[in-house]
DNA sequence: GGAGGAAATGCGATGTTATAACATGGCCGC
DNA sequence: GCGGCCATGTTATAACATCGCATTTCCTCC
C-alpha cells in the first residue's frame, strides 16, 4: 500500500516509471485520467470522469477516456468494477495476489482489500472445480462502516 | 442443488410455489423468463432474453425484461452478473449463503458455486474491517475448464 | 355483483455506458 | 522522404437500463 504521504505527482511518476519499465508510456491524457482517478478514492463513472477530463481537455470524447481506462487497467494502474460501472485507482503496488473490491451499495464507495487467507481458499475452491484465477478483481457488494452506522 | 433430472415445468413449478410462500406472484411473463434463464445454463443478456421473449410476446420491449428480471432477482430466482450484464438463474434452492460466481472471460460462461470455506473466511475477512456482506453475489473472473484445455 | 385499490403490464421516450470505424498526427528507423 | 507504429481526434452507433404515464388485471371488501 502507498502511504497517504506520498503526493499525487510522487504517486504519478512512480506509475510513469513502472509503465516505462514495461515499455508502455503513461501520455499526458493517460496521467491526466490516473490522476483523476487518485482524486476519488471511492471510485468515478467514466462519464464524469469525461466531464472532468473536458475541464484541461475540452474536446475528449468517450474513447479518449475508455482507452485511457483500458490502458491504465492493463498496466495494473487502475480498476474496473463491473457491478457498478465504475473506476479506480490500484492503491497497491504490483499485486502479487488478486484484491477484493467491497462495493458499498448505499454510498456506492469501493474499498480495495488484499486478504492472503480469503484468496487462498479461493485458489483450492477453483482448482477443485478445474477453473483458474483470472483477473485481479474480485468484486463483493457490501456495507461499508459509514453506512452500516447510519 | 436441484437435480438435473428434474424438468423445466418442475422447476418452474417450484418457483412459483416458493413466491406464493412469500406472497409475490409469478406471472406468465415472469415464468417465461425464468424459463429461458433456465435454458441458457451459460447465463444471457437482457437484450437477449427480450429477443427471445418477443417469440411469444410481440409486444415486449425493454421495460418488459428488466422487471421480470428485477423481480425474480428479488425472489432469489435469477442472479445478476455485474461485470458481464449478464443473468442467470440460481441453480440453488434457497440461499444460506452467498454463492460464487465464476465468470469465465473467453466464454462469457457463467458458474455458480458455493463454498463454505471461503465463505467464512470472507465474513471474517469483511469484519475486519468493518464490513457487512449484503448480496449473495461474488464476482470472480475465472478460466473455465473448456477454455483452459483450448 | 360492483366499487376501490394495489400490482402488473403496455408503450414511448429517454438516459447511461461502451465501442466501432475511420481519419489524423507525431515519432522513429531506414 | 517513406513506411510502420502508436496515440489521438472525431463522428456515429451499439448495447444496456430506466422513467413516466396510461391501461389493464386481479383481488378484496362491501
Ligand atoms: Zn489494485
Ligand atoms: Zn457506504
Ligand atoms: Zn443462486
Ligand atoms: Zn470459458
Amino acid at each position: 500500500m502507498i502511504p497517504d504521504s506520498c503526493d499525487e505527482t510522487a504517486v504519478l511518476d512512480r506509475a510513469e516509471a513502472s509503465c516505462r519499465q514495461r515499455g508502455a508510456s503513461l501520455t499526458a491524457i493517460r496521467r491526466e485520467v490516473l490522476a483523476l482517478l487518485h482524486r476519488a478514492p471511492k471510485g468515478i463513472k467514466a462519464y464524469d470522469l469525461l466531464e472532468q477530463i473536458r475541464h484541461t481537455r475540452g474536446n475528449a470524447s468517450p474513447p479518449t477516456v475508455y482507452r485511457a481506462l483500458d490502458f491504465l487497467i492493463e498496466q495494473g494502474l487502475a480498476h474496473r468494477i463491473g457491478r457498478m460501472n465504475l473506476f479506480v485507482a490500484c492503491r497497491h503496488g504490483k499485486h502479487s495476489a488478486p484484491s477484493l473490491f467491497l462495493v458499498c451499495p448505499k454510498c456506492n464507495g469501493v474499498t480495495e482489500l488484499e486478504d492472503a487467507a480469503v484468496v487462498s481458499s479461493l485458489y483450492a475452491s477453483l482448482a477443485a472445480t478445474g477453473h483458474r484465477l483470472d483477473s485481479p478483481e474480485v468484486e463483493i457488494s457490501a456495507i461499508c462502516p459509514q453506512c452500516a452506522a447510519a
